[in-house]
RNA sequence: GGCCUGUUCGUCUAGGGGUUAGGACGCAUCCCUUUCACGGAUGAAACACGGGUUCGAUUCCCGUACAGGCUACCA
């Protein structure tokens, strides 16, 4: 037991797009199986009809995959031993489970409506009941095959009369479980309530389905959000129930990621309301048709965006912040994973995806950055694009940036900076750039060091401190008054139009 | 309300009975670059509070406060 394979899984329910949250639970699970050879499944979790969103799971298996994060068994990765994964498809195994507590009494049936649970919560709340549930004391006053003699649950049954099956929680007993992150964690039995397992729409709730998958699919750690820290209790005693507690797996529950400002845990409304994304990819609700931003539209790179997200609540235990998955994989433990909540730092993530488009190839943004010259019906060589981006990837937090802080690669300067032209431009100005657009038609090698050899000769033939005309000719040539290397720049973008350019500022600015 | 969990710079965090409490983001100043950015340097900035335990607690224990989660035939 202690030695045996380690198979984590991520279940989220298909009820809407995937949370940033949820990516980094999928992303500690991955980091985890890897880390131990182990294996890590995607398992669908819907066995709720009524929040089923249609996309939704498409959704959870593409953002995983854009993620880098893909799971080797599960709905969308390729079927495993343990197929279907989706608990919908596994409906007909849940009701044996069940059953089977009730043969050995740790469940039962229960047949109150919604009217007479709701009749109960009001009573006992007008007796004072701190907490009014359905548990050890209050379903003797229940109609439940605890309660109703035994032909007439039998009559109920073989009539078809709607029924849940409830787990029948000891009384004053304590649960203990040890959890990787958070240690220790003791409940009584007393403060639990009989939850439902089974619903009379013949599905299982979640408690029994991911209990009863966890044992089938050999589930050797549960890594999940901290959410469902007070249902572990219960799942501690179904496993016992069962009598599968030598195979329980060890649980290790995440903190919360919190909203960047103020107190609570981060929602979609907290990205609208500051202006970032809360999810990996885009996504449309079906019914409002309403679009939510995702980190991939936004032109994040996966990479960034993952190394963000592993950061947030685990550290490696040096000061490494930039990390590739391979790195994250070999450092990465349950145990250094802290216990409270983190708040979500968007400013953060863009200096991530900074870091990472800075260690990029040229090469590599231009492929990125292509289609959008294309949409502008930009033509020009590879080479060129590659140098171009060569320059801005300093310059830039992300691709989508390039276009408007280096246009003037490809077009010549419409509009010029006014403050650096009232500030610099005066009468020896022209004919210093008369004199430095000959200069460099006369140049044979029209390179960065030709190029800027020739300027500073031409300045001191004019009598002119390069200082005084260096932003200038800048803006002559850009039309801004900042940006990558300056002689450079003029070489790339070439003799000719440098030249053209040149003169039309001349003209402008004269 | 009840139960559970948590609390180190504004934020993410390291650390841990004796430290100048370390790093990163952001911010400020300076250097570099006659630009912007990068880079470098420097700076402001934290152990929630109150009791114990101890020679000594930010670190261990207990309370309090605050925060979060859960409290459905949702997951």
């Amino acid at each position: 037991m202690e030695n045996r394979r380690v198979r984590v899984r991520f279940a989220p329910s298909p009820t809407g797009p995937l949370h940033m949250g949820g990516v980094r639970t999928a992303l500690y699970n991955y980091l985890f199986a890897q880390k131990h050879g182990g294996d890590f499944i995607l398992r669908i979790e819907d066995t709720d009809q009524t929040r089923f969103v249609p996309g939704a799971e498409q959704y959870i298996i593409e953002s995983l995959k854009w993620c880098g994060i893909e799971p080797n068994e599960g709905v969308g990765f390729g079927d495993g031993p343990h197929a279907p994964y989706r608990q919908s498809e596994r409906k007909h195994m849940y009701r044996q489970y069940a059953e089977q507590l009730i043969d050995s009494g740790n469940a039962y049936y229960a047949f109150d409506t919604a009217e007479e649970l709701e009749e109960m919560r009001k009573r006992l709340e007008a007796a004072g009941s701190k907490s009014p549930s359905y548990n050890a004391i209050t379903r003797q006053n229940m109609k439940n095959s605890l309660t109703l003699p035994e032909d007439e649950v039998k009559k109920r049954l073989a009539a078809g009369d709607p029924y849940v099956i409830r787990m029948k929680i000891p009384r004053n007993e304590e649960i203990r479980f040890e959890d990787i992150i958070r240690g220790w964690v003791v409940v009584n039995t007393s403060e639990m309530d009989d939850k439902v397992l089974f619903k009379s729409d013949g599905m299982p709730t979640y408690h029994l389905a991911n209990v009863v998958d966890d044992y089938l699919m050999q589930i050797s750690h549960v890594i999940r959000g901290e959410e469902w820290l007070p249902s572990a209790p219960l799942h501690v005693l179904l496993y016992r129930s069962f009598g599968w507690e030598n195979v329980m797996p060890k649980f290790a529950h995440l903190p919360l990621l919190l909203k960047p400002d103020g107190n609570g845990k981060l929602s979609k409304r907290d990205g609208d309301r500051l202006g970032f994304p809360v999810f990996p990819i885009e996504w449309q609700d079906p019914n409002s048709k309403e679009i939510s931003s995702g980190y991939r539209e936004k032109g994040y790179f996966p990479d960034a965006f993952i190394n963000m997200l592993a950061l947030l609540g685990w550290n490696p235990g040096n000061n490494q912040e930039i990390m590739s998955l391979e790195e994250m994989i070999s450092l990465f433990s349950l145990e250094r994973v802290s216990k409270s909540g983190a708040k979500f730092d968007p400013e953060k993530t863009k200096w991530f995806n900074q870091q990472y488009l800075r260690k990029r190839s040229p090469e590599e943004l231009a492929e990125i950055w292509l289609p959008e010259l294309e949409a502008k019906g930009i033509k020009k060589e590879r080479t060129y694009i590659n140098e171009v981006c060569r320059l801005l990837q300093e310059k830039a937090h992300f691709i989508h940036e390039f276009w408007s802080l280096g246009k003037y690669f490809f077009e010549a300067p419409t509009s010029y900076d006014e403050d650096v032209i009232k500030k610099r431009w005066n009468e020896k100005s022209a004919p210093f750039f008369v004199s430095l657009a000959q200069a460099f038609s006369a140049l044979k090698d029209f390179t960065a060091t030709e190029i800027e050899n020739c300027f500073k000769a031409t300045c001191d033939k004019q009598g002119i401190k390069t200082g005084e005309v260096m932003q200038l000719l800048r803006v002559c040539v850009t039309g801004v008054g900042g940006g990558p290397a300056i002689f450079e720049l003029i070489a790339l973008i070439g003799k000719e139009e440098i030249i053209s350019r040149i003169y039309t500022a001349i003209s402008k600015f004269s």
